[in-house]
DNA sequence: TTCTTTTTTGGCATAATAGCCAAATAATAG
DNA sequence: CTATTATTTGGCTATTATGCCAAAAAAGAA
Protein backbone atom coordinates (compact mmCIF):
# COMPACT_ATOMS: atom_id res chain seq x y z
CA UNK A 1 0.00 0.00 0.00
CA UNK A 2 1.27 3.47 -0.56
CA UNK A 3 1.93 6.61 1.89
CA UNK A 4 -0.98 8.22 0.30
CA UNK A 5 -3.83 5.21 0.69
CA UNK A 6 -2.01 4.56 4.52
CA UNK A 7 -2.96 8.47 5.56
CA UNK A 8 -6.54 8.50 3.64
CA UNK A 9 -6.96 5.22 5.83
CA UNK A 10 -5.63 6.78 8.77
CA UNK A 11 -7.77 9.72 8.38
CA UNK A 12 -10.86 7.45 7.31
CA UNK A 13 -10.26 5.81 10.81
CA UNK A 14 -10.75 8.49 12.94
CA UNK A 15 -14.20 9.32 11.48
CA UNK A 16 -15.43 5.91 11.56
CA UNK A 17 -14.52 5.69 15.63
CA UNK A 18 -16.55 8.81 15.55
CA UNK A 19 -19.16 7.26 13.58
CA UNK A 20 -20.95 5.58 16.52
CA UNK A 21 -23.56 7.06 18.97
CA UNK A 22 -21.74 5.96 22.33
CA UNK A 23 -18.74 6.66 20.91
CA UNK A 24 -19.66 9.74 20.02
CA UNK A 25 -21.06 10.56 23.38
CA UNK A 26 -18.48 9.67 25.37
CA UNK A 27 -16.13 11.68 23.35
CA UNK A 28 -18.60 14.85 23.56
CA UNK A 29 -18.76 14.24 27.66
CA UNK A 30 -14.28 14.36 27.02
CA UNK A 31 -14.75 17.86 25.96
CA UNK A 32 -15.43 18.80 29.52
CA UNK A 33 -12.42 16.86 31.22
CA UNK A 34 -10.92 13.63 31.69
CA UNK A 35 -13.30 10.30 33.09
CA UNK A 36 -13.02 7.04 33.98
CA UNK A 37 -14.27 3.69 32.47
CA UNK A 38 -16.77 3.60 34.87
CA UNK A 39 -18.00 7.21 34.43
CA UNK A 40 -18.48 7.01 30.42
CA UNK A 41 -19.96 3.46 30.87
CA UNK A 42 -22.78 5.11 33.49
CA UNK A 43 -23.13 7.95 30.23
CA UNK A 44 -23.60 5.38 27.51
CA UNK A 45 -25.54 2.96 29.46
CA UNK A 46 -24.11 -0.57 28.06
CA UNK A 47 -21.82 -3.34 29.39
CA UNK A 48 -18.67 -1.98 30.75
CA UNK A 49 -17.16 -4.59 27.83
CA UNK A 50 -18.38 -2.91 25.57
CA UNK A 51 -17.25 0.53 26.45
CA UNK A 52 -13.86 -1.03 26.86
CA UNK A 53 -13.77 -2.14 23.19
CA UNK A 54 -15.31 1.38 22.04
CA UNK A 55 -12.58 3.34 24.23
CA UNK A 56 -9.99 0.93 21.96
CA UNK A 57 -11.32 1.92 18.71
CA UNK A 58 -11.27 5.53 19.82
CA UNK A 59 -7.60 5.28 21.37
CA UNK A 60 -7.05 3.31 17.84
CA UNK A 61 -7.73 5.99 16.06
CA UNK A 62 -5.22 8.48 17.91
CA UNK A 63 -8.46 10.36 19.60
CA UNK A 64 -8.04 9.75 23.12
CA UNK A 65 -5.18 8.60 25.40
CA UNK A 66 -5.55 6.68 28.64
CA UNK A 67 -3.48 6.90 32.06
CA UNK A 68 -3.70 4.65 34.85
CA UNK A 69 -4.06 5.77 38.21
CA UNK A 70 -4.23 2.93 40.64
CA UNK A 71 -7.49 0.81 39.95
CA UNK A 72 -8.80 3.22 37.65
CA UNK A 73 -8.14 4.04 34.06
CA UNK A 74 -8.82 7.49 33.30
CA UNK A 75 -9.38 8.66 29.39
CA UNK A 76 -8.99 12.02 28.00
CA UNK A 77 -9.24 13.60 24.58
CA UNK A 78 -5.97 14.22 22.59
CA UNK A 79 -7.87 15.51 19.14
CA UNK A 80 -8.65 18.49 20.11
CA UNK A 81 -9.93 19.85 16.80
CA UNK A 82 -12.89 17.32 17.13
CA UNK A 83 -14.64 19.38 19.37
CA UNK A 84 -14.71 22.59 17.09
CA UNK A 85 -15.81 20.19 14.35
CA UNK A 86 -18.65 19.02 16.49
CA UNK A 87 -19.79 22.47 17.23
CA UNK A 88 -19.38 23.40 13.24
CA UNK A 89 -21.78 20.27 12.96
CA UNK A 90 -24.64 20.97 15.82
CA UNK A 91 -24.96 24.58 13.68
CA UNK A 92 -25.28 22.85 10.84
CA UNK A 93 -27.55 20.38 11.63
CA UNK A 94 -29.57 22.76 13.32
CA UNK A 95 -30.05 25.19 10.74
CA UNK A 96 -30.98 22.77 8.27
CA UNK A 97 -33.75 21.33 10.84
CA UNK A 98 -34.81 24.68 11.13
CA UNK A 99 -35.24 24.95 7.18
CA UNK A 100 -36.88 21.79 7.11
CA UNK A 101 -39.70 22.90 9.90
CA UNK A 102 -40.35 26.30 7.68
CA UNK A 103 -40.38 24.34 4.43
CA UNK A 104 -42.89 22.27 6.24
CA UNK A 105 -45.18 24.92 7.47
CA UNK A 106 -45.16 26.70 4.12
CA UNK A 107 -46.58 23.67 2.86
CA UNK A 108 -49.11 23.37 5.07
CA UNK A 109 -50.13 27.17 4.84
CA UNK A 110 -50.58 26.27 1.23
CA UNK A 111 -52.58 23.56 1.11
CA UNK A 112 -54.52 24.29 4.37
CA UNK A 113 -55.86 28.31 3.26
CA UNK B 1 -36.78 7.64 20.83
CA UNK B 2 -36.05 10.88 22.54
CA UNK B 3 -34.61 14.30 20.52
CA UNK B 4 -31.33 14.30 22.37
CA UNK B 5 -30.83 10.92 21.08
CA UNK B 6 -31.92 11.81 17.60
CA UNK B 7 -29.75 14.53 17.27
CA UNK B 8 -26.86 12.39 18.51
CA UNK B 9 -27.76 10.01 15.79
CA UNK B 10 -27.66 12.87 13.04
CA UNK B 11 -23.84 13.38 14.16
CA UNK B 12 -23.01 9.78 14.47
CA UNK B 13 -24.56 9.35 11.42
CA UNK B 14 -22.08 12.21 9.49
CA UNK B 15 -18.86 10.94 10.98
CA UNK B 16 -20.51 7.19 10.05
CA UNK B 17 -20.52 8.47 6.16
CA UNK B 18 -17.17 9.68 6.20
CA UNK B 19 -15.62 6.91 7.91
CA UNK B 20 -14.71 5.26 4.88
CA UNK B 21 -11.86 5.56 2.72
CA UNK B 22 -13.59 5.72 -1.13
CA UNK B 23 -16.27 8.09 0.46
CA UNK B 24 -13.67 10.31 2.42
CA UNK B 25 -11.59 10.44 -1.20
CA UNK B 26 -14.87 11.80 -3.29
CA UNK B 27 -15.45 14.25 -0.58
CA UNK B 28 -11.77 15.64 -0.30
CA UNK B 29 -12.21 16.02 -4.13
CA UNK B 30 -15.34 17.85 -3.77
CA UNK B 31 -13.24 20.52 -1.02
CA UNK B 32 -12.29 21.71 -4.97
CA UNK B 33 -15.76 21.75 -6.98
CA UNK B 34 -18.48 19.98 -8.04
CA UNK B 35 -17.82 16.73 -9.71
CA UNK B 36 -20.24 14.39 -11.67
CA UNK B 37 -20.64 10.56 -10.89
CA UNK B 38 -18.27 9.33 -13.83
CA UNK B 39 -15.44 11.59 -12.35
CA UNK B 40 -15.70 10.55 -8.62
CA UNK B 41 -15.83 7.05 -10.06
CA UNK B 42 -12.58 7.41 -12.01
CA UNK B 43 -11.05 8.88 -8.90
CA UNK B 44 -12.24 6.06 -6.37
CA UNK B 45 -11.55 3.06 -8.98
CA UNK B 46 -14.67 0.84 -7.98
CA UNK B 47 -17.53 -0.19 -10.24
CA UNK B 48 -20.06 2.44 -11.32
CA UNK B 49 -22.49 1.04 -8.74
CA UNK B 50 -20.57 1.46 -5.35
CA UNK B 51 -19.63 4.41 -6.29
CA UNK B 52 -23.32 5.43 -6.63
CA UNK B 53 -24.26 3.70 -3.16
CA UNK B 54 -21.59 5.49 -1.50
CA UNK B 55 -22.50 8.96 -2.53
CA UNK B 56 -26.48 8.43 -1.78
CA UNK B 57 -24.67 7.60 2.01
CA UNK B 58 -22.97 10.61 2.12
CA UNK B 59 -26.11 12.41 0.54
CA UNK B 60 -28.69 11.03 3.23
CA UNK B 61 -25.84 12.53 5.85
CA UNK B 62 -26.69 15.97 4.81
CA UNK B 63 -22.71 16.21 3.78
CA UNK B 64 -23.28 16.50 -0.20
CA UNK B 65 -26.54 17.54 -2.64
CA UNK B 66 -26.61 16.15 -6.26
CA UNK B 67 -27.56 18.38 -9.06
CA UNK B 68 -29.16 16.56 -12.28
CA UNK B 69 -27.78 18.77 -15.38
CA UNK B 70 -29.16 16.83 -18.64
CA UNK B 71 -27.84 12.75 -18.21
CA UNK B 72 -25.14 13.95 -15.79
CA UNK B 73 -25.94 14.44 -12.20
CA UNK B 74 -23.13 16.49 -10.17
CA UNK B 75 -22.35 16.60 -6.59
CA UNK B 76 -21.56 19.19 -4.46
CA UNK B 77 -19.91 19.48 -0.68
CA UNK B 78 -22.90 20.97 1.21
CA UNK B 79 -21.56 20.75 4.77
CA UNK B 80 -18.26 23.12 4.23
CA UNK B 81 -16.92 22.69 7.72
CA UNK B 82 -15.94 18.94 7.00
CA UNK B 83 -12.59 21.07 4.42
CA UNK B 84 -11.73 22.34 7.95
CA UNK B 85 -11.80 19.33 9.99
CA UNK B 86 -9.78 17.25 7.19
CA UNK B 87 -6.89 19.80 7.33
CA UNK B 88 -6.88 20.20 11.08
CA UNK B 89 -6.91 16.04 11.12
CA UNK B 90 -4.24 15.99 8.47
CA UNK B 91 -1.59 18.76 11.13
CA UNK B 92 -2.97 16.35 13.99
CA UNK B 93 -1.43 12.92 12.07
CA UNK B 94 1.26 14.44 10.38
CA UNK B 95 2.76 15.72 13.71
CA UNK B 96 1.52 12.58 15.51
CA UNK B 97 3.52 10.36 12.88
CA UNK B 98 6.84 13.21 12.63
CA UNK B 99 6.87 12.56 16.89
CA UNK B 100 6.86 8.82 16.24
CA UNK B 101 9.79 8.63 14.15
CA UNK B 102 11.55 10.59 16.27
CA UNK B 103 10.94 8.19 19.29
CA UNK B 104 11.54 5.51 16.91
CA UNK B 105 15.26 6.98 15.79
CA UNK B 106 15.92 7.98 20.01
CA UNK B 107 15.89 3.98 20.28
CA UNK B 108 17.58 3.26 17.68
CA UNK B 109 19.99 5.37 18.66
CA UNK B 110 20.58 4.71 22.07
CA UNK B 111 20.22 0.59 21.38
CA UNK B 112 22.86 1.30 18.73
CA UNK B 113 25.63 2.57 20.46
C1' DT C 1 -39.86 5.28 -31.06
C1' DT C 2 -35.28 3.52 -30.62
C1' DC C 3 -30.46 4.14 -29.32
C1' DT C 4 -26.98 5.83 -26.26
C1' DT C 5 -25.14 7.61 -22.04
C1' DT C 6 -25.32 8.17 -17.13
C1' DT C 7 -26.87 6.83 -12.86
C1' DT C 8 -29.62 4.15 -9.55
C1' DT C 9 -31.70 -0.06 -7.68
C1' DG C 10 -32.12 -5.08 -6.57
C1' DG C 11 -29.99 -9.07 -5.25
C1' DC C 12 -26.58 -11.74 -3.38
C1' DA C 13 -22.14 -13.40 -1.18
C1' DT C 14 -18.67 -12.05 1.89
C1' DA C 15 -16.73 -9.34 5.51
C1' DA C 16 -16.94 -6.36 9.40
C1' DT C 17 -19.19 -4.57 13.56
C1' DA C 18 -21.82 -4.58 17.97
C1' DG C 19 -22.93 -6.21 22.30
C1' DC C 20 -23.47 -9.51 25.83
C1' DC C 21 -21.53 -12.96 29.12
C1' DA C 22 -17.76 -15.25 31.24
C1' DA C 23 -13.08 -15.34 32.20
C1' DA C 24 -8.66 -13.14 32.64
C1' DT C 25 -5.69 -9.34 34.09
C1' DA C 26 -4.07 -5.34 36.95
C1' DA C 27 -3.67 -2.76 41.01
C1' DT C 28 -4.39 -2.27 45.74
C1' DA C 29 -5.83 -3.38 50.60
C1' DG C 30 -5.96 -6.46 54.41
C1' DC D 1 -1.68 -14.98 50.06
C1' DT D 2 -6.82 -13.67 49.50
C1' DA D 3 -10.32 -10.42 48.52
C1' DT D 4 -11.94 -6.46 46.13
C1' DT D 5 -12.45 -3.18 42.49
C1' DA D 6 -11.71 -1.65 37.74
C1' DT D 7 -10.81 -2.86 33.27
C1' DT D 8 -9.72 -5.80 29.29
C1' DT D 9 -9.99 -9.97 26.44
C1' DG D 10 -12.13 -14.15 24.34
C1' DG D 11 -15.88 -16.08 22.30
C1' DC D 12 -20.18 -16.20 20.46
C1' DT D 13 -24.43 -14.62 17.77
C1' DA D 14 -27.03 -11.18 15.41
C1' DT D 15 -26.93 -7.32 12.69
C1' DT D 16 -24.99 -4.27 9.33
C1' DA D 17 -21.82 -2.89 5.59
C1' DT D 18 -19.37 -3.66 1.26
C1' DG D 19 -18.93 -4.49 -3.53
C1' DC D 20 -19.90 -6.72 -7.65
C1' DC D 21 -23.15 -7.94 -11.50
C1' DA D 22 -27.43 -7.49 -13.86
C1' DA D 23 -31.38 -4.90 -14.62
C1' DA D 24 -34.07 -0.68 -14.41
C1' DA D 25 -34.69 4.28 -14.85
C1' DA D 26 -33.89 9.00 -16.63
C1' DA D 27 -32.52 12.19 -19.99
C1' DG D 28 -31.38 13.43 -24.52
C1' DA D 29 -30.33 12.53 -29.64
C1' DA D 30 -31.58 10.63 -34.05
Amino acid sequence: MDAKTYYLELRAKVFKALGHPSRLKMIESLFEGERCVCELQEIVGSDISTVSKHLTILKEAGIIADDRRGVKIYYTLQMQCVAGFVGCLNDFLGKRLQEQIVAHEEVKASSGG
